[in-house]
RNA sequence: CGGGGUGUAGCGCAAUCUGGCAGCGCACGUGCUUUGGGAGCACGAGGUUGCGGGUUCGAAUCCCGCCACCCCGACCA
């Protein structure tokens, strides 16, 4: 199955969504494959939408007080073996470099897979008293982890990500940053990326290796799956006692101080693609899209291109001051040697909110012709004043996408009891299930067993709520949110 | 790591069984005609047939070895 039409077509979403998601990325000219097994390059059209993302992010970060740091690539072993959980959880993972300078090395290398070991030894010295806490930093760098499946944006052997690492005084102050951490994300997320998420905290089989907890944001995309967004984690003094980071207190006392670390990647451009396309490709929310507007011309005869070309010409001497929620107006008009048709299929592939077609026709009526990418929506409007209203159009077409996906998620969001009632569900319709759980990992594992999902979190904002565990039927305080994931 | 499959132009494939000029569609270049939902015609360019070896007058095709990738399982999260 394939879209309308002749030309090249995309995978249906329908029959098979990762065909989909990869047809998509490939043609829409996000991302290629590289010479390297797991690795990708992303091109002009998928970076765009990334330093969107990244930027939107990075003033959230500065908002907050964080400063940007660079810390090196590479992580001597002894360093990244320090914190026993975190080196055991990473292991399989990590890349190394045995052999530099045409010697073998005496120790090994590893390509960071994160960087809290070599942070947490770097700052030491840095860190003497409670006068030089909270210290907030944040990395955007590359990181590697030796991924055995990877698809494009959503498991890369290597990929871009924002690190943030932070050591506070006190563990309560800590736990604070891990919150900022997320809602940071979630405005990311929400507010940027119209995607609506889920916060809530892992449980302890899911949480980040060495982290006393984890806190995420999960989202689902399209095919009703779910997706871990980002992830914010509370490392207490394990960090910190492993490198021996020591303050002295207000109290005289040597401790040892609580740190916090939160990553957001290019999985989300992943998620930004999965939650929102539909069958014609791409659906950008106007604050990411690299083209907000364009501009497609219409005509027959010379004498129609040129009385066209002027009226556009018009227009875009207005557009030059338009400026939208994301910064000013980013649009194009497409004056290639190509069919109407052509760039219709064109730019809808590549996720344009708005579409302006001007042909002769509107010229004389002097209008244009404006159509929704999310629902083709079709709408006659005067150019003269069409500069004007785009903000305003812009925003509730970004609010349009949120709630469509909300809806989406409202629609495939269950809650169930028993794990038999879980099971169906899981199979037969996907989606997130909200039931009772017990706590024990026992339970989780046996849920994931019988069904493929997976706890994505204990949500925050589901109400407490005496059940039975629907795995034992043990007390049960919540329901946490189950899902098969990416 | 086990089982199965595939490697031929940028992409998708045919030719392989049965050895005999390496082809088709899309994409790409030039020209003309076109342009309100993926235009048409003509001409053109593009190849170490994954790599190495062997058999043969002759190998994309047969034989041996290697490599890569995909699917299923296992593993991991």
């Amino acid at each position: 199955m394939s879209t309308t039409g002749p030309g090249p077509t995309i995978t249906s979403q329908a029959d098979d969504f990762p065909g989909w998601y990869n047809d998509v990325v490939r043609r829409a000219e996000l991302a290629d494959y590289s010479p390297v097994r797991g690795c990708m390059i992303i091109r002009p059209y998928g970076y765009a939408i990334w330093e969107s993302m990244r930027d939107e992010l990075d003033r959230h970060i500065k908002r907050t007080g964080h400063s940007n740091v660079y810390f090196p690539l590479f992580v001597p072993k002894s360093l990244l073996e320090k914190e026993a959980e975190h080196v055991e959880g990473f292991d399989p993972q990590v890349a190394w470099v045995t052999r530099a300078g045409g010697k073998e090395l005496d120790e090994w290398l590893a390509i960071r897979p994160t960087s809290e070991a070599i942070i947490a030894d770097s700052v030491k010295d840095w860190i003497q008293s409670y006068r030089d806490l909270p210290l907030l930093m944040n990395l955007w760098n590359n990181v590697v982890r030796w991924e055995l499946r990877t698809r494009l944006f959503l498991r890369t052997a290597e990929f871009l990500w924002q690190e943030a690492h932070t050591f506070h005084a006190t563990e309560a102050e800590a736990a604070a940053e891990v919150d900022t951490g997320l809602e940071a994300y979630r405005a990311v997320a929400e507010d940027w990326l119209a995607i609506p998420v889920v916060q809530g905290r892992k449980s302890e089989g899911e949480k980040f290796p060495g982290a006393v907890y984890s806190h995420s944001i999960e989202a689902m995309m399209r095919d009703t799956k779910a997706l871990q967004a980002g992830t914010s984690h509370m490392l207490g003094q394990n960090f910190a006692k492993a490198a021996d980071i020591r303050f002295l207190d207000r109290d005289n006392e040597r401790k040892h101080p609580w740190g916090t670390s939160w990553g957001f990647s290019t999985r989300m451009v992943g998620a930004t693609i999965m939650a929102h396309g539909d069958e014609a490709g791409l659906v950008l929310p106007p604050n990411v899209a690299p083209f907000q507007v364009v501009i497609v011309p219409i005509f027959r005869s010379e004498e129609d291109r040129v009385k066209v070309a002027a009226a556009i010409e018009q227009l875009e001497a207005s557009l030059a001051d338009v400026v939208t929620a994301s910064g000013p107006l980013r649009w194009k008009t497409d004056w290639r040697e190509e069919t109407p048709g052509f760039k219709y299929n064109h730019w809808e592939l590549r996720g344009v909110p708005l579409r302006l077609e001007v042909g002769p026709r509107d010229v004389a009526a002097g209008q244009g012709v404006l159509v929704r990418r999310i629902d083709r929506h079709k709408e006659p409007v005067p150019l003269a004043s069409l500069a004007a209203e785009l903000p305003e159009r812009l925003a509730t077409y970004q609010q349009a996408v949120f709630q469509r996906a909300l809806d989406f998620r409202a629609a495939n969001t269950r809650s169930l009891d028993t794990l038999d009632a879980l099971r169906e569900s899981i199979e037969v319709e996907g989606g997130f299930v909200m039931a009772p759980w017990c706590g024990s990992p026992e339970c989780e594992q046996a849920v994931n067993e019988a069904t493929g999902a997976t706890i994505r979190c204990i949500p925050f904002d589901s109400p407490d709520e005496a059940g039975r565990c629907l795995v034992d039927g043990r007390p049960s305080e919540r329901r946490v949110l189950f899902a098969r994931a990416y």
